[in-house]
This record gives structure tokens, C-alpha cells and sequence, in this order.
DNA sequence: ATATAATTGCAACATTGTTGCAAATTTTTT
DNA sequence: AAAAAATTTGCAACAATGTTGCAATTATAT
């Protein structure tokens, strides 16, 4: 895959192992993934220090884009759409399913404007659903 | 203060000197409060641990409710409204000031209610809105 | 091919969160 | 009001998560 390669140079990072692991991950992944979920994804591969400097770069290049959950365990996910350095605009919804603790991204969903009250200036919005997933509910039922 | 202890009782607590100090806290508090705000306020009086624990009672007994942080901090405020035991209904939206780091419960603003994919079956949502609050923003433009 | 720049891994440390258990405190019972 | 029962607390010890400085390695530019 070049796609990886272009993807790193498009952000002006060098083109190194642990990040090319590490994204490709993420294009692979159907849910966000924490810092955790690398470390055993990647099997020991790169030190605890690589992957998080690595999510800090990629969430400062607008490669990915960090996930508030109600575990408190941060998550990341990549920016589908247009994300560029520093400022991020995450204008979907995330769904935590509370019984796979999976995270997913509902792209199709925007999350709607709202007005503040004077003075507060808002520059970023999350929302964030949890609930029982989809597959979660199927096997639910048998 | 008969209140404190009323509050305690009607969850069925004990009434100890550690729960109400930090209710007190919740009482009196403009913003939302993360973990280590607590142990510094109430100045070494109390365990870690402790401290710990009476947040997740509380979070339990529909006393507080913890908020979802970007930067990965979890926030405890007061439930103003019908939370009980369990079950926690947030419909608020929170504001955190990137500046102050203050987060605010924005008790006026309700979440709007979002139409999901087939088979998620949403259970709370919570939406968290950052940026400068009223307060960053009058000392700014001084 | 070499020089320069950037990234990695290691070590050491700080912070945050968890668990078991004995001592202390609160609540209930007598 | 005192004793018994139940709950809560603090301590110790540990696990997990996150951070920093620095030398060695790897990638990029010359």
C-alpha cells in the first residue's frame, strides 16, 4: 500500500515503521481504538513511549482525531473528512456501546448547531451516544 | 447545613465527615470537579482512596454525573434534575473553556434527540462543546 | 555516501486508578 | 445509653497510564 506512505508525506512526517504500523491500524479499524488496543494490535513491536508520541502527532496533524468517552479511556479515530493541522472539526457523532465498549464513528450523523449563551465562543463540538451496539444487540437476541 | 445530610439519607447513606465535605463541595461549586480538584480543596483531609470511592457512590446514587473530558480528565457535577439511582439522565449540554479549563453544566441548552442506525438502541447521550468561556473572554478583551 | 535532522527506545519518574484488609466510625438493635 | 452489626475509612501495595531527558538509531536532505 503507497496510500500509507502518501497519506505520512502529505503531513510532512517522515516515513517510519511504527507509524505506517500504527496507521494502517487505523484504516483497517472499524472502531476507535485506544492506546491500549495498539499496544496488543502492534504485539510488543514499539515501546509504550512510540505509540503515544505517534497518536500526538497524528492527532496534531489531523491524521486522527481523539474521542472523549464516559470510561475514561480516550480513543482515537481517523478524520474521515476534512481535518487539517491543529484545528479539527469532528462534526459527527460517536457511539459507545456499553456492553463491547466498541466505539464507532456515525459519520452520517452531524451533530446539530447550538447557541450559546453570551460570551462562550465555541470552537469544537462532541456528542457522544452510548447504548447497545448493532452486533451487539443481534446476538442479543438469539 | 441540614440539607447535606438530608441528601445523603434520602440515597440511603451513611452520614460521614468525607461524603459531606464533598458534597459541599458539588453544592458550592460554579463548575464541574475532576478527582484531584477535590483532594486539593478539601486539603489532605481525606484518602485518595476514599476520595475515590465516594465519587462512585455518589456517581451510583444519581447524586453526580460524570462527564466525558477531551483531555482526558473526568469531571463530577451536582445532578440537578430527575437522576435517580442507576440510571442517569444527562440532557445538558457541557461547556469546557479551553482556556481556564473550566467545565460548565449549560442547564438551558437541551440535546437534541438523534435518529440512530437500525439496531443501536441509544441509552445517553452526551455532548460536550469547547472553546473560550464568558469569563476568558472579558479578560481577553481587556 | 555523508551530513543533518528527526525519531526511537530506554530508564526513570509522575499521576491516576484499583484491591484487600484491619481499624475506626456510623447505624441499628437491645 | 451501651453493645452488636454493618458500613466506611485509611493504609499498603500494586497496576495502569502518561511524561521527560538523553543517547542510539533511522530517515531525509545534501
Amino acid at each position: 500500500m503507497e496510500e500509507i506512505d502518501d497519506i505520512l508525506k502529505r503531513s510532512q512526517l517522515s516515513v517510519t515503521e511504527s507509524r505506517k504500523q500504527i496507521l494502517t491500524l487505523f484504516l483497517d479499524a472499524t472502531s476507535a481504538l485506544a492506546h491500549n488496543d495498539i499496544e496488543k494490535l502492534t504485539g510488543n513491536d514499539f515501546d509504550r513511549v512510540t505509540i503515544y508520541r505517534t497518536l500526538q502527532t497524528f492527532v496534531e496533524k489531523g491524521i486522527i482525531h481523539s474521542i472523549p468517552a464516559i470510561d475514561n479511556s480516550v480513543r482515537y479515530a481517523l478524520c474521515r473528512h476534512e481535518c487539517s493541522d491543529g484545528q479539527h472539526q469532528d462534526k459527527h457523532v460517536h457511539f459507545f456501546c456499553d456492553s463491547c465498549t466498541n466505539m464507532f464513528c456515525m459519520d452520517e450523523l452531524t451533530i446539530p448547531e447550538m447557541q450559546l449563551q453570551k460570551g462562550f465562543v465555541a470552537k469544537q463540538t462532541n456528542m457522544l451516544i452510548s447504548g447497545i451496539c448493532r452486533s451487539c444487540n443481534i446476538s442479543r437476541k438469539r
